[in-house]
DNA sequence: ATCGCCTTTTGGTATGGACAAGTCACACTG
DNA sequence: CAGTGTGACTTGTCCATACCAAAAGGCGAT
């Protein structure tokens, strides 16, 4: 295959220059959706290479979504575009975004704290770290329902964008993200279910020891931590509905 | 290391069974947090076997999120806490079958009930169709600890399956999937914290009105539900982790 | 037609060897 | 002291081979 090296990079590992080889012919549809790829055998012997390298190969496959294995059966492609891995749940960051476009967020503090043990891994900083720290409430409308309570964390080489928070209409992370010119690679969210603080849900009018659903996202570009940010809803006026796809190809 | 087949679990591959043994190191604190593990060859002594082996082993340590490598440097732990159990990350269908591959399920009862209008919509049936409820508990090994607390239903058109779900080791959407021919194509995921009833929490060994995280899962293919399951899990032992990312292709 | 058995195909697991490529500690050199 | 190599060590890549286990397909008996 002394063609695969000089059509594709031939920078890196042998298994890696397949597996793009192998990803740019799914993408191109010669391997189409749903059918079976060439067994590791016949990869093997086209690429002029061991069985073992072409597995390493296979695995990254599986790992971006393109393939699937089952032993005796084969591999079977099931997406041509990774852009299907993008889908799940919130559908993209993009709902994120509108979510916040939606509703309404009220300020209802804005200030610089150190990070203790607890809370410098849920942000993804280290301990003694100074942030900034905005808290409030997001309601459906101006004078509408309060749907759950924020407490936001921003590192502090972005703690000067924060004034512009105020009266914001859209998304915080967005915001952050055309200031600081750092894209948001990924979207990390923890779910669990926890009693509210006291503080929380007196001020969302609920009694002591009301149930939340919490859901802490950080939003992580190549610097780090662009902004954390967790929420906290009323257990019973909460259900987090998410879907994942199998990707078919392009009549989904 | 004949010893390893006999405490530990002898079911599963080699490599399956170390990577247990390991794991179960790591949340001992025999490899501290911080620490560098043993040499693959090292390893590979120990436990009398390839090196091939030891690392495919230590390649899903570094899934599981417990290790970190670096070529020349070694293995580190970097987590001691991380069970199946506790965080549950779910980027793909694939990884929905990982956790059942992973973990252990004891069935505790099997029977067929009508189904009535609060249950009908969550399933995604009709009232009084009739379908096939299965209960049962799933743990992180055989006489390990209980992860969650399961309800699962089938309709009708698949109850046939559902005895072979004794026993199964895997997950029970796979089995139905080949045995229907039915292929899932998407799956629909409801998160919400609610008080776990009193039957499941004294099943778990919980106090009764204890929180929980509750998952609800419906796996659907063409022809409509194909399985529907809700998960109880433990409100204080349970994060559900997510990334939304920003799509890649194979050239990384 | 349906069931059960056998063979073939295919991915999964395991061995053992070889060399490449990072990392680190240490001695050496300017 | 600062920088530079050098060698030992560790994981990464690649190979050839062997056998196992699941799935599919053919075939014959019922």
């Amino acid at each position: 295959m002394q063609d695969l090296v000089q059509t594709n990079g031939a920078e890196g590992p042998l298994y890696s220059r397949i597996h793009r080889e192998l990803g740019e012919r799914i993408m191109r549809g010669s391997y189409p959706v749903g059918a079976l790829m060439p067994t590791e055998v016949e990869l093997a012997a086209e690429f002029g290479t061991s069985r073992s390298t072409i597995r390493e190969a296979l695995r990254s496959l599986t790992e971006d979504g393109y393939v699937e294995r089952r032993q005796g059966m084969g591999t079977r492609v099931i997406a041509s575009e990774i852009s299907a891995g993008y889908h799940q749940s919130l559908n993209s960051i993009h709902e994120l975004q509108q979510i916040a476009l939606d509703t309404y967020m009220v300020i209802l503090s804005d200030e610089q704290v150190a990070l203790d043990d607890a809370l410098a891994p849920r942000v993804g900083g280290k301990t003694d770290e100074v942030w900034a720290k905005v808290s409030g409430i997001r309601w459906t409308a101006p004078g509408g329902r309060p749907i759950c309570f924020i407490e936001s964390y921003v590192p502090g080489r972005l703690a000067h964008v924060v004034p512009e928070f105020h009266g914001l209409q859209g998304s915080f992370f967005d915001l952050l993200e055309r200031r600081s010119g750092e894209a948001v690679r990924e979207v990390q969210q923890d779910i669990r279910a926890v009693q509210m603080p006291v503080r929380i849900s007196r001020m969302l009018g609920l009694p002591d020891g009301a149930q939340s659903l919490q859901l802490l996202r950080r939003y992580i570009t190549d610097r780090g931590t662009l902004i954390a940010s967790c929420n906290w809803h009323p257990a019973d006026q909460m259900t987090y509905r998410m879907q994942i796809r199998r990707g078919r190809g392009p009549q989904d």
